[in-house]
This record gives structure tokens, sequence and C-alpha cells, in this order.
DNA sequence: CGGCGCACGTGACGTTCATCACACAGACGT
DNA sequence: ACGTCTGTGTGATGAACGTCACGTGCGCCG
């Protein structure tokens, strides 16, 4: 997935950054695309770490012990209800700084992050990050941009979840959604789902069968089409007709 | 409601705060306890203005002006689909800072922002905000916090969105949130209620007949009691036992 | 005072989904 | 080759809730 060639092989085959300064694809990324001496800060208070697929960073309602920064993988954030029932919050990418908000106020945090894949993150401890904050304004403002881009995604969640008419619509808005990062191809947006009904299912806050139920009858209606876990979107325009913005 | 005593009666019968370093309340608000130098700074940015009921400060989709610091007052933020559904995020109190989000990432307002009642706001301009933040870092820490607050309590709604099984159990957990500002009363804790049962019904994603309904549930169970715009939690612990968490 | 607008109350009806129950397919280890 | 586990497909059933329809009380204003 997000593997790169490596010249330090390691045992989930993906590209070490050690250094920060040195890293190759800092400039990509939103909030380590910072100047030489502010990342050189980061690099000396930072642990970097490999997480295999299922790691859990943090724990909802845990006292916040410092942010992860992602830097390859990408992560499940995760609440759940006292009966057991989970709701997937956001899918990050890398690149995405996790746990800011907790450890900046220094309440639990407030959702659960579990690694989908073999992922590295640097883990910077809570008072270690708030120092840097507070004596770096270049550190502090892309915090602060990486918090308006979660409280913005958090929105959208909002969006999705409490003005969304039918269970269809709303499955059709992740396959578009999914589909921006999708390869095009003769059959239409090709994407690799690496997610399981029941992960699906808990992204939009329903049930596993219903999500079976719709994508059998999304496929009976030609919109999509599915080949072991790649789906085809073939019919986007019936699909953008589902939702309502 | 939140209204004071004022040496300058105004039209709308709150008092103005016209220079910020002079405010009264500025210590009890987390965005504003700066230290002199940064308010001072803060002063002479703004511009500061009184907004009767129903004033528009921004709308959802509009390009970012700036941010609004809420002085006093309070203010609904909403969000609608285009089939018109309205969904209330939140309410903001005194002391928020709306906008904040958008106008760092220079991206559209993702909500609108209505004033519930007579308010007062300062307005900063988007250039004049994110220059402020690059050069002083305690404003800018605590625009990060207010940042942190505003996701928290973001995700907060999506746990209510997305894991409560049942609209009672929604509207419940609505009354106790609301409960903890209220007043303890001999009949249980009082609340004065100024939203309709149309708002109601959009802040927890439903109708108005069903709010209607849940809450003649409650009054015949003995849960609650109303009398005029007055809500009396009678029996918390009863509602209590219907919230998941 | 009478009419209008708005918030609230309530009944009937149909759709959507969650729930339970079970069957089948592929992966994997022994 | 066999059991086991996990993911997927599908049917039956009922409860919850959205929708439509209409009625009632109350404040406001001409």
């Amino acid at each position: 997935m997000a593997t790169r060639k490596s010249s330090t092989p390691t045992p989930y085959n993906i590209d070490v950054h050690s250094s920060c300064v040195d890293c190759s694809v800092r400039a990509e990324r939103l909030f380590c695309n910072m100047s030489k001496e502010t990342v050189a800060v980061l690099d000396a208070i930072k642990f970097t770490a490999i997480y295999p697929k299922g790691s859990l960073l943090f724990v909802e309602g845990e006292e916040p012990r410092g942010v992860f920064i992602l830097c390859s993988g990408r992560v499940k954030l995760t609440t759940s209800s006292s009966e057991g029932k989970t709701l997937i919050v956001k899918v990050a990418e890398a690149g995405e700084v996790l746990g800011a908000s907790s450890t900046i106020l220094g309440k639990p945090y407030e959702v659960s992050a579990e690694t989908l894949e073999p992922s590295q993150a640097n883990f910077i401890k809570r008072e270690d990050f708030v120092k840097f904050l507070n004596t770096d304004v270049e550190a502090c403002m892309h915090t602060a941009q990486q918090l308006s881009q979660k409280y913005q995604s958090a929105q959208q969640e909002i969006r999705s979840l409490g003005l969304s008419q039918t269970t269809s619509e709303k499955l059709a808005k992740l396959l578009l959604q999914w589909g921006t990062a999708g390869e095009e191809t003769a059959r239409g947006t090709r994407l690799t789902v690496l997610l399981t009904h029941e992960e699906i299912a808990q992204m939009i806050g329903t049930t596993r069968e219903t999500v079976t139920r719709i994508l059998s009858d999304f496929k009976k209606k030609h919109l999509i089409e599915v080949k072991g876990s790649s789906i085809f979107l073939m019919a986007r325009k019936a699909l953008e007709g589902m939702v309502s913005t």
C-alpha cells in the first residue's frame, strides 16, 4: 500500500525514516513541512517506532501520554458505546498527527487509535510536545492547522451521520469519497477496500447485514462491480445522484 | 440570560466590553485569558459589534473572512443539506472563537453561525488573525486549545449521532447535558429551554413530531415536568439509565 | 374582536432497518 | 483431508420512526 522501496529492510517491509530532518517525504506532509531548525527540535524529542497491524496506539478514555505523528501506514480512529457497539470515526493517513487535542487539553483521549496495516509513527511525550509548542510558533501554527483539519473532517462526519436520510446514501457517499483516491480504469474507478463489511458498517453507523444487502443491491443495479477486494464504480453519476450533498 | 448590569446601556440591554484589556470577564474566558501585551495586540486588530437575535455571523460555504470571538450571548452553529434539512451542530457560548478552523486553513466555513440572542462579538479579519498567530506564540497556543475543544465537542456529537440506538436516548442525553447548567430545585433540576421542538429535533437529527411525542412520553413516565419554557428533570437517574454512555 | 401565524399535540400508515437465524465460501493450521 | 474461523450472502419478523394529515392553544396586529 503505502510501502516504498527501502534501503533498510524491516520485518514489515516498509521504509523507515529514523531522522525527520533527512526524511524524504517531509515536504509533502502538512505538519512535518517545517523549517530545518524546528524539525531538528522535533527529532530530538521524538521516539520513532514501527507498529504491526492491529496495534493500539492509544485507547479512548486513557489519560493523554502524548501525540503520535503518523509517518506511514493507516490508522483507524474508533469510539465505542458501553454496549460494545463501535463507530469508526475516521481512517487517518500518513502525515496526520494523532491525539493532539487530548494532549493539548490534558483530557482523556476521546477515540481509540488502531493501526490497519504495519505503520511507522513518531511518539512525543505530552510534556515535551506542549513545551515544543510553547516555544516554537511554527510548530504551534502547524499544530493549529492539523487541528483545524481534524475539526473539519469531524464536521463532515457529523453532516454525514446527521443529515443523510437513508443508509444507502451514506454508503454511496463513502464509496464516492474513497473513489477520489482510486485509479481510473476502463470499467470505472477502481478502489481497493481493505475493510470488512463489518468495518464499513461501523463507519456509517449501521449493521454488517445491511452493508452486505446494500452492496448487493448496488451490484444488481450495475452501479458497482466487485472483484475480490476491488470495487469498481461503474456509474459514478448514479451514485452521486443518491447523495444529498 | 447572559445579561449583566451595564454602565453603558445599549439597545439590547447587554453589557458592552469595548476594550479587551479592561474586560472584566477576560480571566474567565479560555481564549481571552492571555497576557496584557497579547490582548493589547488583539484590541488593536479587532472590530467589536453587537448583533441582534437571528443575525448570521457567517454562512456555510462562504469564503472565510475571519474569526468571531463571542463576548456575550449564544450562537447556534448549523449545517444544512441541499434538501433543506438542517442540523444544529452545537450551541456556542460566550468565550468561544468561531470560524477559526476555516480561517486558518483558508477553506470555506463549514457551518453557519446564527445568534440565538442579542450577542456581542469581536471580529478579526483573516489576514490580521493569521499574522497575529504567526507572531505570537501565546495567541497561537490559545487558538490551538480552542480548536482542541471544538474538536472534542464535535467528537461528542459524532458519538451521540452514531452510537445512540434510539431517539429517546439522544433526547435524554441532551436533557442531561443541559441539566448540568440548570439550577437545582425541590422538584428536580430546572432548565430553561429557549429552543422550539423543531430546533431540538434539528439538534438530534430527528423530526419535530418525534420530539413532541418523546417529551410527552417522558412526562407520562414522570421523568420530566414542563412548565412554560422550563423543564424539570424529576428523575435524573432514570434518564441516565436510558443513555448508553 | 377576528383573523393570522406559529408552536405544539396526536392519530394512521408505511418504510426502513436492526435483529436473529442459518447457510456457504475461502484461508489456515494440524 | 478435516475441522475451525472469519467473512459474506439471504430470509423472516417486528419495532422505531418519518411522513402526512389535521386539530388545538396562544400571541400579535390590523
